[in-house]
DNA sequence: AATGAATGAGGATTCATTCAT
DNA sequence: AATGAATGAATCCTCATTCAT
């Protein structure tokens, strides 16, 4: 009805989708601008109205995906007072919001680990949030009594944030034949144990 | 006594430092043979005399450096006889090994991150042999009925490895103004309490 | 009128012409495609919107000359009943042709002759339709009763073309001092001598 | 007995056949010289003490075939007083040593073709000495009253060999499920008749 | 004479990006 | 806004050749 051409602002979200599914098939590099493209039914010349360029792509998709994320993350952990609990849902998520998205996990857990400054740079603003959401979360932990407080706040999102991302990347690299959730539960009770008083 | 040209023999090791070096500065990507080749003092076309290919220089970079690791660090876990010491050993090395040599650090936790199939599958097997070191120690802690049996040797290994990790990335990303090694304690008392009966 | 870029679809014969110019001054491997770009006005990744590769350039010369030579050479044989005619007004268009074009000489009797499987398979199928041409021609002289049908056609068509062949190399090593269509009369008459009954 | 390494001067031919080996399975530009080294038993360096450069092999090879053939061509053409019979034995002899080497068939028929200007100054003194013997035979064809005078023997000459060349290159190119030589009769009976008075 | 490790020039090709339409 | 033909920079790798031994 609406006419054989998408509406205008509605590429946007289509050639992000295309991206992520392209890269997850073919890996950043062999990622041709082209390709994508084609992947959106869009022309190669309209990729470059809505990025500046091709790792943009990658950069706004993570901050697309996580961005909202965190949004609907930060309303949820406010539902929960204890610190324990914010956290465990924290990992559950985390690991679900991959498991759920094949193509996003693998996007994530290997493309997005260019050792490209652009890249790097770009996700970094995002990533810091989330990275602070860990760490208020320890805090207040530690404030509720239940997280030893001689620990370092900044040390243990360390030490949980590069869990779970090991996790998450030896499942990728896995056959998938097991449930990425069903390690959280362990993941989580090592996590507590190793940082309550 | 010295030719214009080299002997042969010892170029091996030159190149690989000499593209440690030249990767640790430019990045894989932006690190031409023609720069290795010049830093190495040889010709380019010497490299492949050595390497099949770009790739597999970070590779047997990677080779090179772990796999002698691997060696010592078995030898040195025989003098051992308690996994937690085996354990806090493995940590202690991992972190110094990296803050001894930044060139080594930054090639280790970006360069060799690369999302390229022949890269990640040329260090698989060194890599795995790490983790299985690491499994092995967390088994044999739970035999000695220090560890919780009832946890997964692999998600621990997972845990431990994510954590350095992570906390070794961070670092490089940093302005490298703390020390690494100074990480080691807490993290280690964490992963104990973790994984403890 | 004109713009800073040329507009599309016409870049093919302009690349093809500035191909043959190209290969007869330096030789198919001292043809570097930049100069085939400059020569044509284009920039050298256009070359490959148009052509896989180097050798594709030569094979599509040959199509796109020999092709639409068979093509106006059928036609004209068409108005021809004798097969003395025929035959005839192939050797001296064969020779004509080359005459007037000496770039084009050049590359069919030494550049095409490049021992590339690639480029040998790529004219197989044009050459294999000329060759067709003289042997139905030869064939039709033999049940005109004019050419001795106790020879194989195959073989007449070999030394006919052998001959012209042999000629035209001759002629494009010479100083061409001497025209190439004035051999053509005796030429034919050999050839009609030796196969006639 | 002669100890495990060739005795020096023997080098030559053995580099010499086994570069004809090579480019016959590889073709010129496939053969590298390692290859070829390889294939003499030799070091790639050695191939340098008797060849100025790769281009010479390909020469030197030609030169070493035809040249010994044309003195041997050339005694057993003063056996014979007929020039119809020399031209035949000439004919008859051409392809018969191609049918009998298929390798050296293959490097005269396709490699040797290279238009290369090294490689085409390096045959062309041997190669106009043989086209002089066809053109002597010829001339006294023409002299005996056998063969028309009105016709150029140069032009004759081109016929003869360019027929010749044609046939042979088509049973390189062929299975060859059929034998070479067994053309040679009516090969020389088209040619009789063409040139004959 | 023989070796073979070392040299280094050279170029086809890709593909992110632009811009006339 | 959308297109897609055109651009051209940028580099890995090969391999003929050299020369210290």
């Amino acid at each position: 009805m609406a006419g054989t051409r998408q509406r205008n602002k509605d590429k946007l979200p289509v050639i992000i989708d295309a991206a992520k599914a392209v890269f997850a098939r073919n890996g950043f590099y062999n990622s041709q601008i082209s390709k994508i493209a084609k992947q959106a039914g869009v022309a190669d010349g309209t990729i470059y109205l809505y990025f500046r360029n091709k790792e943009e792509i990658l950069v706004r998709l993570f901050e697309h995906q996580v961005g909202s994320y965190i949004l609907s993350l930060k309303e949820q952990l406010k539902q929960l007072d204890d610190a324990r609990q914010r956290l465990s849902y924290i990992v559950d998520q985390h690991l679900q919001i991959l498991e759920e998205d094949p193509d996003l996990a693998r996007v994530f857990q290997l493309e997005l680990r260019q050792p490209i400054a652009e890249i790097r740079k770009g996700i970094a603003p995002i990533l810091h949030q989330y990275f602070q959401i860990i760490e208020d979360t320890v805090c207040l932990g530690q404030q509720q009594g239940y997280f030893d407080s001689e620990l370092s706040a900044k040390l243990i999102r360390k030490i949980i944030f590069g869990s779970i991302d090991e996790v998450a990347t030896s499942w990728v690299f896995s056959q998938k034949n097991y449930s990425l959730t069903s390690q959280a539960a362990q993941l989580i009770r090592v996590i507590f144990r190793g940082i309550s008083k």
